[in-house]
RNA sequence: GGCAGCGUAGCUCAGGGGUAGAGCAGGGGACUCAUAAGCCCUUGGUCGUGGGUUCAAAUCCCUCCGCUGCCA
């Protein structure tokens, strides 16, 4: 029976480009589940969206001296370019820019405002006098009184990473004119966070199926006791409040962004014209899985949550398979000191699968992962090409020139015939399962080794020495490896959909890869093949030496 | 500073009270269809340190060291 199942996958701040962290972290496990689940013949909306409001954009434009509009348009449409590039499938990708989005978003807020979750309340913040405006954290710069760093911000100090408070910096300023800021009281709406303690603690005891990090991580926030929020900023960019008296302030970029994944949904049925089919995925048995990096934990198992509770007849997170954080030769991505492997650079010289096989092979599931340019050459040149690649090209080349460019007739299949489909039908069923339950690097690995299984059998069967004593036997040999290279095509769609799209076409199929869903298609005898090419190619040292080389300079700049 | 997690073969990591595991790298071999790829065999570790519990600890508990994250 046909499951329905919801994808929400974290909204990428529009300030900047994206880096393979945030891929490694979300995007693309995100996408492998959508894509597994398309096959299985299940109904799948993924949605996601630039996230274009809060205090660093407006810091990032001011700096550009461009409107914050101008900035969030470009990564938008830079966003968009990666998703098609890397494959990945969202059903839409939106902003949080658009008026339905705002729409969503105070349906929300008026509703929780009217059954008394949010509330006014005041507090003391930083005051410009000459500005005369309040200031968000981020607009007060000073020392940090840790590390003395002259220039750290009011939320967090740049240099030594600590988190800080704006009066905790010494000698601290207005960072648009340099005046020192007054502590003044100012209005704003809160989010009664701590009214649904009991029901999140008793909610997410049930949650067994979600990973040891997600549960401990949001134990431990349940234990500290929930503290209620500040919903609103004094800001101008963003999303204005629905509340008389609060024309000056805007709505809080966390609170908001979130939203997102029912306004998108939204937005995405509007789109095909089924205004309220994003019910479908809301409501009802629909399955709802937020895939996100570890930093983003609490805002989809405790905070989202509790404002679902609160609006009230949606369905909360079956899984929020958070990731762990990749890091790059050993060190944490850093934007600010470049730090990092651009997505759109990488994009430029590299093709999508062997990244997309990288980081699913050395996914951060359960515990940081590196990335290094020597660890992806070499699980390029001797995991992806020489098990895979070249099972797939030395079967082909050999089809294709000794049996007239066709899958040839066979013979009857012989107990190891037999072994070897019978492994690949299990592996289909492996990593279903494994796929099922978000099991990423098992689930690659249980594909790769049917990929060895094959080799194995290659060897045993030796095709190139039956060929001419033998030549039927030869037949039904590589009948019976065409179907465990089919199978492997199939495998690897939701991980590898580029490649496995070119050798749906090499094995002489029609149409997409995807066609025939999650299951074991045998190319018939007497099909036309196409002429065979290397599905992949190998990097040498010289590429490596190159992109370290690269890597450093660029962070050399900024020391 | 408080709280978590991690520290296992040269590298990347899995396992998790009962004679140490995988892939890659290193060494040897047979083969040649294939992107000098693939296949077989093989060398590597007192499982971070010091204690404790147990008949038995890499696995449980405590100290310490190192790394990472969350919170202040």
């Amino acid at each position: 029976m046909a499951e329905r199942i919801f994808i929400g996958v974290a909204w990428p701040y529009a300030n900047g480009p994206l880096h393979l962290g945030h891929i490694a972290g979300a995007y693309l496990p995100a996408d492998i589940f959508a894509r597994y689940h398309r096959l299985k013949g299940n109904e799948v909306l993924m949605v996601s969206g630039s996230d274009q409001h809060g205090a660093p954009i407006t810091i990032s434009a001011e700096r550009e001296g461009k409107e914050p509009q101008e900035l969030v348009n470009r990564y938008h449409s830079q966003f968009l370019d990666c998703w098609q590039k890397l494959g990945i499938s969202f059903d839409l990708f939106t902003t949080t820019g658009t008026s339905n989005h705002t729409r969503v978003v105070h349906d929300i807020f008026l509703t929780l405002l009217d059954k008394g979750y949010i509330y006014k309340g005041s507090m003391p913040l930083p005051y410009c006098p000459n500005c005369r405006r309040f200031l968000p954290d981020r607009y007060v710069e000073g020392t940090c009184p840790y590390c003395h760093f002259p220039r750290a911000r009011g939320d967090q100090c740049e240099e030594c990473n600590k988190l800080l408070n704006p009066s905790d910096l010494i000698d601290p300023g207005c960072l648009i004119c340099g005046t020192r800021p007054q502590i003044m009281d100012s209005e704003h709406l809160f989010f009664s966070l701590s009214s649904f303690a009991e029901q999140l603690r008793s909610w997410a005891e049930e949650q067994t199926q979600w990973r040891p990090n997600v549960l401990s991580m949001t134990n431990r926030y349940l234990n500290e006791g929930l503290r209620d929020r500040a919903i609103t900023r004094d800001l101008e960019w963003g999303l204005t409040v629905p509340v008389p008296g609060f024309e000056k302030k805007r709505i809080y970029v966390w609170f908001e962004a979130v939203i997102g994944y029912l306004s998108a949904s939204k937005e995405w049925a509007q789109s095909i014209g089924q205004s309220e089919k994003w019910r479908d995925f809301w409501q009802g048995d629909a399955k709802t899985y937020y895939f996100i990096g570890k930093d983003n934990i609490i805002f989809h198992t405790i905070i989202w949550p509790a404002m679902l509770i609160g609006y009230g007849g949606l369905n909360l997170p079956h899984d929020v398979p958070a990731n762990e954080f990749l890091t790059l030769e050993g060190r944490q991505f850093s934007k600010s000191r470049n730090w990092a492997v651009w997505l759109p650079d990488f994009l430029e010289r590299y093709d999508p699968d062997p990244l997309r096989y990288l980081l699913s092979a050395a996914m951060p599931e359960t515990s940081d992962a590196d990335f290094s340019w020597r660890e992806f050459a070499r699980r390029n040149n001797d995991e992806l090409v020489a098990t895979y690649g070249n099972l797939v090209h030395r079967v082909l080349t050999f089809a294709f020139g000794n049996f007239d460019g066709c899958v040839p007739a066979r013979g009857e299949f012989d107990a190891r015939d037999n072994s070897l489909l019978v492994r690949a039908e299990a592996t289909l069923g492996l990593v279903d399962e494994l796929l099922s339950r978000c099991r990423f690097r098992e689930a690659m690995r249980a594909a790769m080794s049917l990929a060895q299984e094959s080799n194995r059998y290659l060897e045993e069967k030796a095709p190139w020495k039956r060929i001419g004593e033998d030549r039927d036997g030869c037949a039904t040999s590589i009948g019976a490896v065409l179907g465990a290279i089919s199978c492997l095509k199939t495998i690897l769609c939701p991980f590898l959909p580029f490649s496995s799209q070119k050798l749906h076409r090499l094995l002489g199929f029609a149409g997409r890869a995807e066609d025939g869903g999650w299951s074991f298609q045998v190319p018939p005898s007497g099909q036309k093949l196409m002429p065979p090419q290397p599905l992949f190619t190998k990097l040498d040292d010289d590429r490596v030496a190159e992109e370290t080389l690269r890597l450093r300079a660029n962070i050399a700049g900024y020391l």
